[in-house]
DNA sequence: GCGAACAGAATTGTCAACGATTCTGTTTTC
DNA sequence: GAAAACAGAATCGTTGACAATTCTGTTCGC
């Protein structure tokens, strides 16, 4: 049986690889446009090039890298514009789930809903903006769940991937995390009364406003 | 200087040889869950198995193909609710390239719109759902063109992909040509009018006529 | 006869070395 | 002194062979 922990080579050491990578652009450690190079990568995470190689091609077709021809890869640094744009994608795609959420709902989804938004309520009363944008993750999470438009749900992962940046500058803006919190009330109540209507007006009015806030930089 | 008809291998040969494959399963050459294996495909398109593995992998992200590991690829087969449920994507996603097109176009581009809808309704009236099927391609694309979403655009063109054939089927049906053709010539409409509201209600009235005729399968 | 174990074939997955391309700093030429 | 030419280094791209896995048809034990 073959040590778990961190295999060498082969398509664990891949997968291993890609999500560390993965973990390490969405947690900012690597700068903006910073150069990747394959064998560093894969020499500091102990695994061959070729599997490095093959959880940056991934990473690439998830729109997290980009590589050029014979010159490497570096991680992809989403301009404002482009954050607007994916934002706006979200806008529709995310209006999609909620509406279907309204109606497809358990009675327990929606007491999970209604915890969710007493927890998000609380982190801003204590002023824990970090706590609140996990929860409000969850949240979004959680509402694209329950919709179970699974293709849908693929296209979202991808696209927020691309804007782990500019959520977090966003998140500890002063004032920012009171005015999300009341649009995502409105969202979870329109989902407990089962409508569909008003579930996308409320996703649509949330991210309009962070499409402002994200062009106030 | 290479000769450019075919190379045998390297990036070209890759490109190659995924525009080949995927011209062949858009086009129904492949019959539905048909084994894909690199070394036949490499050898008729005269690639090399990297160069064929690579296309295939390519194919595997943009949906089209589906793999398991040690046991190859094969085409993917689209069920009608997963159809259904890339219908309702492309609702949102499309609903908001009508809504920016509306109120981006320029006069030459809205000239364009009226001319396609006039070649269209030119080719129902001749009974032709070949050439009607295909300016409703050109429809679609010239509004996402026009409307200058990039990310939107290229996620429906990733989902498009995965439909072409019950997209071929829909369009032989009889009658259905003569409701799309209104539908469309109203979207037309309201885009020429740079309504955007109108143009995104139009967008989602014939999408969700299309949702009812897949379900009719 | 029927299911389990087993060898052989087919297919994909992985690797390490080699080849090609691009960048960088230096030299040469005008 | 500036632009062009060039060599050297760094890095990615490709290849062909080998290893690992899965499938298939056959045999064996009951």
């Amino acid at each position: 049986m073959p040590k778990e922990a961190r295999p060498g080579s082969g398509e664990q050491a891949k997968q291993y690889a890609l999500e560390r990578l993965r973990k390490a652009i969405l947690q900012g450690e690597m700068a903006p446009a910073q150069r990747l190079v394959e064998n560093e990568l894969a020499e500091s995470y102990g695994v061959t090039r070729a599997s490095m190689r093959a959880a940056l091609l991934d990473l690439t077709s998830e729109g997290l890298v980009e590589r050029i021809r014979n010159r490497g890869s570096r991680v992809r640094v989403v301009t404002v514009e482009e954050a607007v744009e994916i934002t706006e994608c979200r806008m529709a795609l995310e209006g999609l789930c909620a509406a279907k959420a309204a109606t497809e709902a358990t009675d327990a989804q929606l007491d999970e809903l209604a915890g969710l938004g007493k927890a998000m309520s609380k982190a801003v009363a204590d002023g824990d903006p970090v706590t609140y944008s996990e929860l409000n993750h969850d949240l979004h999470a959680l509402i694209r769940d329950i919709s179970g438009q699974h293709t849908a749900v693929g296209l979202l992962e991808r696209l927020n991937a691309q804007l782990v940046r500019h959520r977090f500058q966003l998140a500890l803006r002063p004032g920012r995390p009171q005015q999300s919190l009341s649009e995502h009330l409105a969202l979870i109540e329109a989902i407990r009364a089962r409508d569909p209507q008003a579930a996308e007006t409320a996703v649509r009015a949330h991210l309009s406003s962070v499409i402002d806030a994200l062009r106030a930089d």
